[in-house]
DNA sequence: GTGAAAGCGCTAACAG
DNA sequence: CTGTTAGCGCTTTCAC
């Protein structure tokens, strides 16, 4: 079928071997032969298959990466920006992203499968755990990885992340100098490492700044699945408290926690930015024109999809990573659905 | 490093031929032999190669899909689901979905690369044109592919699409029935298939109901990017008509235009679903909780994607695909953003 | 400089 | 039933 190594040999009148050094460029070729054989790959549109030379390489030049949870209308804007940076910086250097599916009953086996049937080179994980059993597995194995999000503190592994601490703070921050002391935290569910850094964030910035931060199993930060369904139905539970005890200002940890609670708020007759303040996180590219615009925290995710795989390649090629741990700041950017003063558009 | 054929050999004491015998059910082998290799398989933990399987196999396992364009925030959360729930489909079938980009200046470029180093087994393509050169290519050389969209009628290649002609005209109707007569249609700009037979149902359907279809180049159709920004921005010449031109209802051709054009209805203090109706196409997840909610044309994207991988199969199997042209209905979701009398939420 | 030959790990004739 | 062997297409010693 398709042309190969030994035809370009016999057209070019020289063995396997010197064709393969001009490919490759690793063996020295006297410029007349090299010219000769060129021609040949020129000529017949010859191109080494992959396959086999990952087969004698012993690589497969795939980066393993495991979607994020799509069902049930859980989108994740940022992290489909991520995957697509990712696949694109990888392109550039000769990589794949192969995405797969991980059983959120057992993860690690489709790690292992990817791993013992030497599918994938390399890993990327997002969405991890504090106690994140992939990050143990691949670290015990001595698998090639790097992580967007961090883990328990005392792991060593290298990864990349946002300072979602520092973020939430300027939200909260913000609010506080708009005379906001009762804020909400509208959170995921417990468990995720970045999500639990968030309510972190948002705890430690109300203690800064005298206020007592709620029980974090408490009414004040309401769990909710990332959907603006759920979110909106979490909402609920706040606006349903006693007047006087009725957050003024709503932290969503997430632009569709945040939609989900605008949603509910004017569902309610009550006017988001205006009795109610509301900020989010991620910046969605429709954050800015959502009625009113919301506030939201930034995230550099295209140079963070590029940070990785750089030091995912450099992991893969047995390289030392000095910096072990990178962290990007998030940006505060704020509209009208915390500060009504705010220009109509923000883009 | 990792366990091969020879050591589950060695230690079941047979031969490696008899091991993958075993392995794929390829020869009779003895109970008893075929109880030793398993054990010894199971003991040693082995599991086969699929770059050598894949070499032997002259094939990859790997469907190729090129991403959609998500730069510059044009996101698209309809092919994120499709492309996620292709590699659901195709995992379960043993395969896997390798993404790459395809360079806006020479689509072409990058799918030539993948067939000839024989990185993919076959493509799904997405975002077609008429005379997509790709679909040409690709007929030509015989490179299995299915394509999600459609082209020139007169070419033969399996694909599967949304009738969205129908969709927009569920839409058209029941604009018309709530008394709407001058209804404009916020489009794509030109070129591309789906697109195009969106503006086509719409023209459609008002010659239907007796109302001359606007000039498609007029400022009846204007045209915009698929971002919210860009939106914003065409669905200001509409406002921008004298009263008695100005559009009643708002035909926008996915929800992202439609989101971009309720931001500019309320930007000018004007209210959706009373002064500006609006409908979109997609029923994002958010639509039901926008401001209003968003009515809606839903696509059962989950099954379109089941669908075309299960085509694709077939055609990388050689099967004949007899119905080469399968087209799924979109169901018009009616929520306040066109008829106010909706109920507040309707998820 | 160039080529013959030995694999990379696996599958499948073909013998026995 | 089982083993020997010849590849899949390529890279890379090791001789010449």
């Amino acid at each position: 079928m398709a042309v190969k190594i030994k035809d370009v040999a016999r057209a070019a009148d020289v063995s396997i071997a010197t064709v393969s050094y001009v490919i490759n460029n690793s063996a020295p070729v006297s410029e007349q032969t090299r010219q000769r054989v060129l021609e040949a790959i020129r000529r017949l549109d010859y191109h080494p298959n992959s396959t086999a030379r990952n087969l004698k390489a012993s690589e497969t030049r795939l980066i393993g990466y495991a979607w994020h949870n799509v069902a049930r209308g859980q989108m994740n804007a940022i992290l489909d920006r991520f995957l697509y940076q990712m696949a694109r910086a990888a392109e550039a250097r000769g990589y794949h992203v192969l995405t797969f599916v991980q059983e959120a009953a057992d993860p690690l086996r489709s790690y292992e499968t990817l791993i013992n049937t030497s599918r994938v080179d390399a890993f990327v994980l997002a969405g991890t755990d504090s106690n994140d059993a992939r990050i143990q597995r691949l670290m015990a194995l001595g698998f090639p990885f790097v992580a967007f999000g961090r883990a328990n503190d005392g792991w060593d592994f290298p990864c990349v992340d946002v300072d979602v601490q520092a973020g939430v703070r300027l939200a909260v921050d913000h609010l506080w100098q708009l005379g906001h002391r009762r804020m909400a935290c509208l959170a995921w569910p417990e468990g995720s490492k970045n999500g639990d850094e968030r309510v972190t964030g948002y705890r430690h910035a109300l203690e800064q700044a005298d206020i007592a931060p709620p029980d974090p199993h408490g009414p004040f930060i309401p769990r909710s699945l990332n959907t603006v369904s759920d979110a909106f139905a979490a909402t609920e539970t706040l606006l349903a408290l006693p007047p006087a005890e009725r957050p003024t200002a709503i932290v969503a940890l997430s632009d569709v926690l945040a939609i989900g609670a605008m949603s509910c708020i004017e569902a309610h007759g009550l006017r988001v930015g205006v009795d109610v303040a509301v900020t989010g996180f991620d910046d969605d590219p429709m954050a800015a024109f959502l009625r009113p615009p919301l506030t939201s925290l930034h995230q550099p995710i295209d140079a963070i999809a590029e940070a990785v795989i750089l030091m995912l390649l450099k992991v893969v090629a047995g390289q030392p990573i000095p910096e072990r741990r990178v962290l990007f700041a998030p940006e505060l950017l704020i509209r009208a659905s915390s500060d009504p003063q705010q220009p109509d558009r923000r883009p």
